[in-house]
DNA sequence: CCAAAAGTGTTCAAAGTACACCCATGA
DNA sequence: TCATGGGTGTACTTTGAACACTTTTGG
């Protein structure tokens, strides 16, 4: 930082682009839009765009999950009002990677800072802005379907998605606001691909200090014993981790 | 990604930092640089520079590390015979986050990539373009005494490497090739700051699978008995983890 | 009644913890 | 001889895995 200087040097495009994953029909689901332009036209992709100046990357991220799904974080105000954004506190949003492959993009260098967001069930996407052609795909087995390096950043982002529910209550981002032992632990299984015994899953959860806060409520009208009603609890981490198991 | 047209949009620069950690002397350390232009001028920061057109971020990463430590990772040739260049295959570099603030760099805005790297001791560093004024520091402590947010970067650095030394077999990188089960002892020890029970601690690494591969050498000229020489085993992931102990 | 999901108890195996003890070298 | 670090054995505790069993609802 000192041989080039800065305001002469060739620049390059920044963008963010998202993983978004909700569980839909016991299936895990990755929010993808249908592109409209070249290059790769017609082919899905992630949604994503460019990084405005004074816009921090975050910000930018949260824009665009904004635009794509008509979700709110409800962190940062940007001036204007949210008119029909829904609101929705447990959306979990993070830094996945950055990627900046030379001829990833075809037409100049884009440097891309990829987010990854966990939901849970959303309505289909809203109509509006860009998300018109945006809709949800089965996450696993999109293989090299996707455009540009969309493909190994979805595949990174479910590898994150699947180790942070070992180790933090991530897997509570997919549950609405109050939900129960069994909605968890079908996350558990259908993000992992496993099954797991719901007696230990049971004793393990309730007995993780900080994972799960009762609210006392239970559930009714589903067939079976009514069940417990939890928020999340107030740890970032898990100890001990929930594991998936030894031998896979 | 429609709504703009990406060859008019403004672009920013993007660099690379590094957040390069070793031992030294029984105590975690940092390469940083004595900044020679404003801004920040004189002040403490890590090494970087900009990602030029046509190269890769972990090209760059490379590069960067190789400028101001001379160690070559052995892996990309860039045409360029490596004259002087130590070989140091064991040394980790591996993407850490991206940073993009605006408003980080007075000047422009400037989102930069940083990477961490796990290197065994290394003499200091190398005369020589930008590494001249470039040392090593202890890593704790240095608060907000870094230019820029570099600060917040090499605190999640070493974050980072301390959660990776519980799952993973990194704890080897800050290792010579061949080392003994007190070496890297010494290295947890060091790196989370705590103390371990020698005996337990050598039942558990030499009882995970893939950790570490027998060399057949022994230690000879120290006090004490003469200890097993290892390499680092094949396992990427460590099964059971080591476990910095629940009670921190 | 039965089916289904929630939740508890019990038993066994695997892994972590503490620490006594022996081994092989240098000084 | 002692000091020093390497390495093994063993007893105890904690955690995970398997699974029998009870509870509470809907049909």
């Amino acid at each position: 930082m000192g041989k080039y200087d800065p305001l002469a040097y060739p620049a390059a495009a920044v963008t963010v682009d998202l993983v978004v994953l909700t569980i839909r029909q016991g299936d895990l689901a990755v929010l993808l839009i249908r592109r409209g332009v070249e290059p790769y036209l017609a082919r899905l992709a992630l949604p994503g765009g460019f990084v405005r100046p004074d816009e921090s990357l975050g910000a930018a991220a949260e824009r665009e999950l904004r635009e794509e799904t008509g979700l709110d974080l409800g962190r940062s105000q940007h001036g204007r009002g949210q008119q029909g954004a829904r609101r929705a506190e447990q959306v979990h949003l993070e830094q996945l990677a950055s990627y900046g492959d030379p001829g990833r993009d075809p037409r100049l260098h884009v440097v891309t800072v990829a987010y990854l967001a966990l939901a849970p069930q959303l309505p289909a996407p809203q109509a509006g802005s860009d998300a018109a052609t945006a809709s949800w795909f089965p996450a696993e087995g999109l293989g090299e379907k996707l455009a540009f390096d969309h493909g190994r950043i979805l595949a990174d982002g479910l590898e994150r998605a699947k180790a942070k529910l070992e180790y933090t209550p991530l897997a509570t981002a997919f549950c609405p606001a109050e939900f129960t032992v069994g909605q968890l632990r079908l996350v558990y299984e259908i993000v992992w691909g496993t099954t797991l015994d719901p007696r230990n899953f049971h004793r393990k959860v309730t007995g993780t200090r900080g994972f799960l806060a009762p609210t006392g409520h239970t559930t009714e009208g589903d067939r079976g014993r009514p069940a417990q009603l939890y928020r999340r609890g107030d740890a970032d981490v898990l100890f001990p981790p929930m594991l998936r198991s030894a031998v896979s």
